[in-house]
DNA sequence: GTCTATACTACGATAGAC
DNA sequence: GTCTATCGTAGTATAGAC
């Protein structure tokens, strides 16, 4: 009985040390800095030696790439796990919870997120590997925008990849203002991410096919 | 004549070497990050011994406090310099300009831009005094939304705070995405400068207090 | 004000025993 | 897979001669 398949339990039980590694290390990073994350600290937090990492890494900038990827992948979950939640047929509403979530999940993972939307390690650069979910969440995030158009609430004439990069752009401002400015504050009640949903109309009423009608306006 | 006021010689020349000092480690960080500037490599690039710093800078945070403060005020003549170019009477075109410098300047200079946006060194908080500049650029912002409400171009009712918010999360979001994503792009022709005057005629647009004008638009 | 010398700590990484 | 031992490097900072 204890003899079958012992490989696949040796590969589990590595791949459960591989992430309780990237568990500590963004603890590491949560307190000391992305930069200030070291093989020395994660170690001592593991009860193990530095060395023993390099069997499960091969090096730091193999750790931070698996964070990297680890990120986006986390982040790409969170915003599907919150779309299958969602009544399929309001896109607008879908759009605005899915915004929501971005922010939220970045600014309740502040360390991940200075890994993923600023670059402070010097000589590292995210592998292809690594960067595939953030490309994914890029495609389906323009994909939202052509949803948007298709349904009637943009413009049908509208440049989906410049009203694109104006959308990632509103968002990214509240996750960096948010975290650089006041990193403590949670998400709801955050100074910057409470303008969010007013960016978001004004986005919405820039690309609105009709004339725009923001809540709380009289029509 | 040669004994004339050595002291202020003395004086002086201790200043050009502290701001020799500053410009060596602005190189360096741009080259190697913000967390990768060493005293050992700004003293090897000067021509000195890492020990010789200690006389202009009581240690590495001394420097990243002075850099943090020198590139405030440097942002800050940039966006001055600006004004007294324009002329006084349109204060839309002093609005656009002001936040066309601001982006402009940062982009130009990555290296004191993520020091000053960003918050890249472990152990580092600005001293008040390093802030100063900041503040004061701050408090400016916020009086260039007082004029242009003033100036009847935004609602009489519009909050302050709440637009100059947004404004500042435009801004920093068109800066953060342009220095992580594409920090080569010059700011002609960048790929998220380039929707900053689409992120202003939005931002303008939400807080009009008559309909929405665009360039471009028939009125 | 600059130097040499040095203390002290820490880091990433590798070799090889067990 | 984990360890000890160690290499090689780098870093900040201080003491004290010149």
């Amino acid at each position: 009985m204890s003899a079958v398949a012992p490989a696949d339990r040796r590969h589990r039980r590595r791949l459960e040390t591989i992430e309780q590694v990237l568990d500590v290390a963004v603890e590491v990073m949560a307190e000391q800095g992305v930069a200030g994350l070291t093989l020395g600290e994660v170690a001592r937090r593991m009860g193990i030696r530095p060395p023993s990492l390099y069997v499960y890494f091969d090096g730091k900038h193999a750790l931070y790439d698996a964070l990297f990827e680890r990120g986006w992948r986390l982040l790409l979950e969170t915003v599907h796990r919150a779309q299958s939640r969602m009544a399929r047929d309001d896109p607008l509403a879908e759009f605005r919870d899915g915004m929501d979530q971005f922010v939220r999940w970045a600014v309740d993972n502040p360390a991940y997120s200075a890994l993923m939307f600023w670059r402070p390690v010097p000589g590292f650069t995210p592998s292809e590997r690594a960067y595939a979910p953030a490309t994914a969440l890029a495609a389906e995030g323009r994909a939202e925008v052509v949803r948007l158009r298709d349904a009637g609430i943009l413009r049908p004439d509208v440049d989906v990849d410049r009203a694109f990069t104006a959308q990632v752009t509103l968002v990214s401002g509240v996750i960096s203002q948010q975290l650089s400015n006041a990193p403590h504050e949670p998400f709801d009640g955050g100074t910057w991410t409470a303008v969010l949903p007013e960016l978001l109309d004004m986005w919405l009423a820039h690309h609105c096919s009709s004339a725009p009608s923001r809540p709380g306006e009289s029509s």
